[in-house]
RNA sequence: GAGGCUUUAGCUCAGCUGGUUUAGAGCGCUUGCUUGACAGGCAAGAGGUCAGCAGUUCAAAUCUGCUAAGCCUCACCA
């Protein structure tokens, strides 16, 4: 077969994949062998694919498929997630596109929409997984918001409810005035912002009273204006907020506010009249040590609110805008009525002076623009006390390993430190919390009943008390959808049925898990807790390992970004450089928990190693056998390379055992291209006579295709369409056939010897052509050489010859340097090589002395070493010893050199 | 503000339990290679005060402390 000198990946990998499709090759069900599962961190249903999911789900192929080739039962289950918000986002725009606004649509109108948007464009990426050479088990896809799924997080939302983990309760939370919902805590993220500090006048309200005076001479002007009249001075960074204003505190502590005590003061613009409360909560340095307090709009406040018992005036609506209840700017953004009431603050001399000022302000992580506002309502929650209890310990005995292990300090701080988790969201698009509300009077306190059906509820309702005749239309149900991790929590779990069907064969086999591939940056949302999940469901862990990848950066390290513009196409990269090619370039620079730093480089190196493999398999493909006998030089790279692979292969399970996948993959690729094509091909390539390729003995050919059979076997995890392509041509395969199902080969015993002594013949072999490379020798002009018997393998002779175009290697006792010529050393090794007329003396001498100095200095060292008695003393022996075999080294070669120098006179 | 991590070649990173020839890899760079697998290749090279300072030790890139720069997580200071 005539194939062409560049390797084409269009050509093989739609072929293999629908290959391994129709043989279901990715299927698995429960048997008798071990099990090895991998659940899919599911991507958003409506996303597409980008370059941290390459890494993401290359990374859990590689281990897939790896497992799979090491004989176990291998299951990889794909999914994607309903992604509450930001689906419920997207959808809303579409909407609103078309003029349509969700409050003028029914729940279920709005839904039909979001499902025929998922329908639209669900599952795009899954089927750009398919293109990367995943091998999920897609007869498993899930959905989390499919049937089974949905069953699940119902039942265990009823199930917390009824064990009294879940309770309803009013609280200060955040609202995403954008979205309009509430985010759990998780779910904002605080930046940095340059803001304004705002210095407000509240004038003392009781004046008439005689307050007592502010002390000190400085403390008479500040706090008294024109007209004599006293006021307070509050820092704020929101002054938006005054309307809800319901008291000012001071620091009981707090000299220079003393005089504040027990009076009232008059809020700025809005005049009403407002207490001056005292708690040690108050920070006296921070601005003027006055407090305004504000228990509507911020949790502080709300906090200082209940102990002093103050009113709260919420003066937002759900969408940011001023309320009826602010009584001034009503209708207005919040944003912009901070620009505005600083204005008429200052237009009214209530506003001291303004500073620049640096906070942190709180953003919504699915709407970054969107700053979270602190709101008081009535939520569902989950009590996090008992999750964290039985959540922390399997991470810190071990049970689960994070890769890198930092992420258990992280885990350990988070679940020490947990508030309950907000639940609920005021969104359509998600599970409904199966809560029904029963009919009560105006103003009365809500009754509420927890079922699984509307029937249940009922039920449930008529044993309640006062509603035994209650109606099944009576029952409103709650309006609010669950948090999207509220159902991604149980994906180990519920993808095998393990709620709906407890013990059933599925969850008894693929529990837990083996191996879980993410982002640390959702470590809190999702891994903590699946394990709080695993443990209450299933009594034990969801998973063994957590490998955390890294973030993908653009070289320059900057965050990949659609603004930008830095953000690779995968599947652009898939076509130019294979999939194949792209897999092993990221796999490369991936290594656990260190972000990685992408460069196209990196792919096309990949695409490049894919053409090496190619290329190799055109050779061996191309020899022809005849019965003859193996040559010595064959014999002894065949023998070489069945040690160094063994040894490389040794190295990967290590590597693979630790998660440090990036050196793995490293070491393949090396054994690859390094010891398999550089060397041993080289060595055992046949010559050609009369423009005819000379035929091979048959030794050498079949251990060349036995290599070339284990390299790819343990390449195609990595680089499956290549090896699949290459196993398949490599020898007549049946259809149904695959490599994907082979095994890798086991570790075999290997000759250490052998290996440094090949590692020798290299070195002498790479020393022999830079020489030639310095005097201008052809490589096709063959060089006679000499070596000093002392440490060296004789064996290698023939290796030695072949590579490095020697015609004859005399073994003496005593290099004959009689003779014009250049010798090196490798290691303790002399070699020599005449070259009657072809140095040049002086040069030589140059260079010889240098070597000269730099072992000399390397022996002032170890000499300093061995003469420090107290080294002698306390150092172990071998320790000792080796010092000692370094300096009769140091002392043999620099006398060798020198007598080299000699001889050059 | 509290904890944690990082700093080794131009770039990205190894260096694991202090000791193995006075530091390794990949990429990049330099030089030389056109007939039999591959220029997406082959061969040979150059390149380092292991961030700085102090300490512990017979011995430090490796352990300790401080300093500097960068990153991460958490935290209610208006």
């Amino acid at each position: 077969m005539e194939l062409p000198n560049k390797y084409d990946p269009s050509l093989t990998e739609d072929k293999w994949y629908a290959y391994w499709i129709k043989n279901k090759f990715f299927h698995s069900e429960p048997d008798g062998r071990e099990p090895y599962t991998i659940v899919i961190p599911p991507p958003n249903v409506t996303g597409v694919l980008h370059m941290g999911h390459m890494m993401n789900n290359t990374l859990q192929d590689l281990l897939t498929r790896r497992a799979r080739m090491m004989g176990k039962n291998a299951l990889w289950v794909p999914g994607t997630d309903h992604a509450s918000i930001a689906t419920e986002a997207k959808v809303v725009n579409r909407l609103s596109s078309q003029g349509i606004r969700k409050r003028d649509l029914t729940r279920e109108q709005f839904l039909e929409h979001a499902w025929a948007w998922t329908e639209e464009h669900g599952g795009i990426i899954l089927k750009q997984l398919r293109r990367l050479g995943a091998s999920c088990d897609w007869d498993r896809t899930a959905f989390t918001m499919d049937e089974t799924r949905s069953e699940s997080v119902l039942k265990v939302f009823v199930d917390l409810y009824r064990k009294g983990l879940i309770y309803r309760g009013l609280r200060m939370v955040n609202w995403d005035p954008k979205a309009q919902t509430v985010l759990s805590t998780e779910e904002v993220v605080y930046r940095d912002e340059k803001s304004k500090l705002y210095y407000l006048r509240y004038y003392v309200a009781d004046a008439g009273s005689n307050p007592v005076k502010p002390t000190g001479e400085e403390g008479e002007v500040l706090h008294r204006d024109e007209n004599g009249r006293y006021y307070a001075v509050v820092a704020t960074t929101r002054p938006e907020t005054i309307m809800g204003d319901t008291a000012m505190c001071i620091n009981p502590k707090d000299p220079k506010n003393r005089w504040l005590s027990g009076h009232k003061v008059t809020v700025p613009l809005v005049g009403r009249t407002i207490p001056v409360i005292e708690d040690r909560y108050v920070d006296v340095e921070f601005g003027t040590g006055c407090l305004k307090v504000t228990p509507a709009h911020d949790v502080n406040d709300y906090a200082l609110g209940k102990t002093h018992n103050l009113e709260t005036i919420d003066i937002f609506n759900p969408d940011g805008t001023l309320s009826e209840a602010a009584g001034l700017y009503v209708g207005m953004d919040r944003m912009d009525v901070r620009k505005r009431i600083a204005k008429d603050l200052e237009n009214s001399g209530l506003m001291e002076k303004v500073e620049d000022y640096e906070n942190k302000v709180g953003y919504s992580e699915r709407n970054p623009d969107t700053a979270v506002e602190p709101r008081l309502c009535k939520q569902w929650f989950l009590s996090m006390k008992h999750f964290a209890d039985i959540a922390l310990p399997p991470v810190l005995e071990g049970k689960i390993k994070f890769h890198p292990a930092k992420y258990v300090n992280i885990y350990r701080t988070w679940l020490e430190n947990i508030q309950d988790w907000c639940i609920s969201r005021q969104l359509w698009w998600g599970h409904r919390i199966p809560a029904y509300f029963l009919p009560v009077e105006e103003g009365r306190e809500e009754v509420f009943v927890v079922a699984l059906t509307p029937q249940e509820a009922l039920e449930e309702a008529r044993r309640q008390k006062g509603f035994e005749n209650v109606k099944l239309e009576d029952l409103r149900r709650d309006e609010d959808a669950l948090d999207t991790w509220f159902s991604s929590w149980l994906w180990p779990v519920s993808l095998f049925n393990g709620i709906n069907d407890p013990g059933n064969r599925e969850i008894e086999y693929y529990y837990p898990t083996c191996d879980l591939v993410t982002a640390p940056d959702i470590i809190f949302f999702w891994v903590a807790r699946m394990i709080m999940a695993g443990e209450e469901y299933m009594k034990d862990v969801p998973f063994r390992n957590v490998y955390f990848t890294g973030i993908v950066r653009d070289k320059l390290g900057r965050k990949m970004s659609k603004q930008l513009g830095n953000s690779p196409d995968p599947i652009g990269l898939i076509e130019k450089y294979g999939a194949d090619g792209v897999r092993l370039g990221i796999m490369l620079c991936t290594s656990a928990g260190n972000d990685i730093l992408f460069d196209e480089a990196q792919v096309e190196l990949g695409r490049n190693f894919s053409n090496k493999i190619w290329n190799a398999f055109r050779l061996v493909q191309g020899w022809t056998v005849e019965e003859k006998p193996q040559g010595e030089a064959d014999r002894i790279a065949v023998e070489w390379f069945r040690s160094e692979f063994n040894r490389t292969l040794e190295q990967v399970n290590e590597d693979f055992s630790r998660f440090r996948i990036n050196d793995a993959v490293m070491a393949i690729y090396k054994l690859f291209w390094d010891d398999f094509c550089a060397w041993y091909l080289e060595i055992v390539k046949p010559g050609f006579a009369d423009g005819r390729q000379i035929p091979m003995d048959k030794a050498t050919y079949e251990a060349t295709v036995s290599f070339f059979d284990s390299l790819l076997k343990l390449l195609h995890p990595v680089m499956p369409f290549i090896t699949e392509e290459l196993w398949q041509n490599l020898e007549p395969r049946k259809d149904g056939e695959t490599i994907m199902l082979e095994r890798i080969p086991d570790v075999e015993k290997y000759d250490e010897k052998l290996i440094s002594d090949f590692a020798l013949a290299t070195e002498a072999i790479a020393s022999v052509r830079a020489l030639r490379q310095q005097k201008n020798i052809s490589p096709k002009e063959p060089l006679r050489l000499q070596v000093r018997k002392d440490g060296y393998p004789q064996n290698m002779s023939s290796v030695i010859s072949k590579m490095a175009n020697v015609s004859s290697i005399d073994v003496v006792d005593e290099v004959d340097t009689s003779v014009a010529g250049q010798s090196f050393l490798v290691g303790t090794v002399q070699f020599f090589i005449p070259l009657e007329g072809m140095i040049d003396v002086e040069e030589e001498r140059t260079k010889i002395l240098a070597e000269i100095q730099r072992y000399e200095g390397f022996l002032r060292g170890v000499e300093a070493k061995l003469s420090n008695e107290r080294f002698v003393a306390n150092a172990p022996a071998q320790v000792v010893e080796l010092e000692r075999k370094k300096q009769s080294d140091a002392t043999s070669k620099i006398a060798s050199l020198k007598e080299r120098l000699e001889t050059l006179k």
